[in-house]
DNA sequence: GCAGATACAACAATCGATTGCAATAGCCTT
DNA sequence: AAGGCTATTGCAATCGATTGTTGTATCTGC
């Protein structure tokens, strides 16, 4: 008659369970719990009577109570780039991983969005008393934020780079010499004339670019020009066929910061006629799902996101036990496809 | 000297901050809360206090009380699809917009990705207590768990489609009407023996293949065949290449289930040489941001996202403020580019 | 100078669960 | 039969805020 879940006089909390079951509150709260305690008899009773009922305990009280949420934080803090949605496709990869991980160890996520506006937009994350950890996804611009709070704030780790000295922990790959990849890629296809498509402000990013005017000057190149980008995807595809349009022949080799960023300059370059890789090369950064799928396939540097993913969930619960977790730096490996 | 963040003695709660202001906890509460129930000088030393010692209310404590949580839940059920991942880029499209509507007006939100192991999965999230409101993107195979809670609980808005007669609230565009109009444009183009690529167990699906029959009965062609895929991105690509290998010559025009299947599609056709839309026409399915930005383009029909999202989240505020708010179908308009 | 209004702050109940401690009953041991 | 155990349950404090009610100066008007 009653499947257990939608019951006509609904029970509200546990006292009135309680009450029902002619026990005392927390009676019923050991029972439900499965706590040895209570006799077997009685715990199979109440729980009977929860099922019947449809009841569940109200888990912001207990989370109170006991002073653990089971609930981690991933926040992406957008920087200047006010107008990029969460739709970033490496962003959402990430966060796949991310979910399984933490759901496998029966963690709920919370997920936030943020323009960091107000000076203390981690501060207030962080001490909402929901979180039991926090994961940011990429340092954008907010190398200073996030150093501040990672003082005092233990678990916590960031998607990103590693600078010597940094007080917060990140896991990421090292970006430096997965931009130098790509370059010695370009250079390696006879490319002499460089360029880098992204935003530098990012210091993941600056570190790429810094990557490729190493395997630039080791070739005798002249240091590749900077492209700069936006992340959101909407006037991203304007402003890269603007730079297209722009550089003309100057170019024939571009380091995309992204593999997003590679996809649209591949796209504004078929619109000019230009052909890839047979005019000019292209590389992505990332390696997505995405990137085989393409055509031409992308070349690209990559990320090893899942591996990535995991290695923060772990550094995060080895934190949040209080054990003291270092940086993971990964190292890139170019995928070599069809762009360059 | 001190940022009004990471101070040296932290304070806990409401009590501490109380006793070194000299005041009862309640009044700063409303202190803090800014009501005009307090001294305006009192406030601010009270606001002064808490700033310099970075004290901001814990969050749980304060939701327990007034039983509003601030938090949607955004669900993705994944059905018979466990190796699904979060990544499905249209799940990530719909879940950027959703964000911004949710963040802006308050709301944090709390993201679960369910495999529906237990029958009442949909009931846990819905009364954990830590929700104000349920979001649900897609119904997989999920319907009758949907219509269970539906019963009975009012704030929760399902992404999908709209059956006669079903309790849930449902928003999304006319499937059928999407699958029709991409038959005739196959049709349109000359096409003869169509396929859909997709998995025609989830609802959604389902309509855009019968919308697809029936642009095809009205051509007085025959019924397209099914191709049955799944959503993995990972084991997606083998299973449409081997579809490809198979069906040959049989097809000559494919309406795939979504954007991110139909680039697979292409780029397995252009593996074994088959030219799109030269030899071949393939059109999309929701007109993701990627769709413009393939070689070639996608011709799909569009779900127009970001107003799908909105008008989730005005649906579900309405809901939650007690109001009745019937389901919303939208119409999908075909957005022809490159592929058929 | 006094009744009555006003402004402000303290008190205490409340949200719904968890959990240490106390209490009771039954049983065993010697 | 008394003392000691064990198994089970109830009691009440607690987590950290919010908010209705009460209490007390201070102030206003007459």
């Amino acid at each position: 008659m009653n499947d257990g879940t939608a019951p006509p006089g609904r029970i509200r909390n546990i006292a009135e369970l309680a009450r029902l079951a002619g026990v005392s509150a927390g009676t019923v709260s050991r029972a439900l719990a499965n706590s040895s305690l209570v006799n077997t008899e009685t715990r199979e009773t109440i729980q009977a009577l929860a099922r019947l009922h449809g009841f569940r305990p109200n888990q912001m009280a207990k989370r109170l109570r006991v002073k653990e949420t089971k609930v981690i934080g991933i926040v992406v803090p957008l920087g200047h780039e006010r107008r990029q949605h969460l739709s970033d496709p490496f962003f959402m990869a990430i966060l796949g991983h991310l979910a399984d991980a933490l759901t496998e160890n029966g963690y709920d996520i919370m997920l936030s969005r943020v323009i960091p506006d107000a000076e203390d937009w981690l501060e207030r994350i962080v001490d909402s008393g929901m979180l039991d950890g926090v994961l940011l996804i990429g340092q954008s611009n907010q190398f200073e934020a996030i150093e501040r709070v990672a003082a005092w704030y233990r678990p916590m780790v960031v998607w990103g780079s590693h600078r010597p000295g940094q007080v917060h922990c990140t896991v990421g790959v090292d970006n430096r010499v997965g931009g130098r990849l790509a370059g010695e890629c370009l250079i390696g296809a006879g490319r002499k004339r460089l360029a880098f498509l992204g935003d530098t402000a990012a210091p993941e990013l600056s570190e790429r670019y810094l990557g490729l005017c190493d395997a630039a000057s080791a070739a005798g190149l002249a240091p590749p020009i900077k492209l700069e980008t936006h992340l959101a995807s909407d006037i991203m595809a304007e402003e890269i066929a603007g730079h297209i349009e722009r550089i003309g022949a100057e170019v024939d080799g571009i380091a995309a910061a992204s593999d997003l960023i590679a996809m649209h300059a591949v796209r504004a370059l078929a619109d000019r006629g230009l052909a890839v890789p047979a005019q000019i090369s292209v590389t992505g950064f990332d390696d997505l799902p995405l990137a085989e799928q393409t055509i031409p396939r992308l070349t690209t540097i990559s990320q090893n996101i899942a591996a990535g993913a995991r290695t923060m969930v772990d550094v995060l619960f080895e934190r949040i036990a209080g054990n003291a977790a270092a940086s993971v730096e990964m190292a890139p490996t170019l995928i070599r496809r069809d762009t360059a």
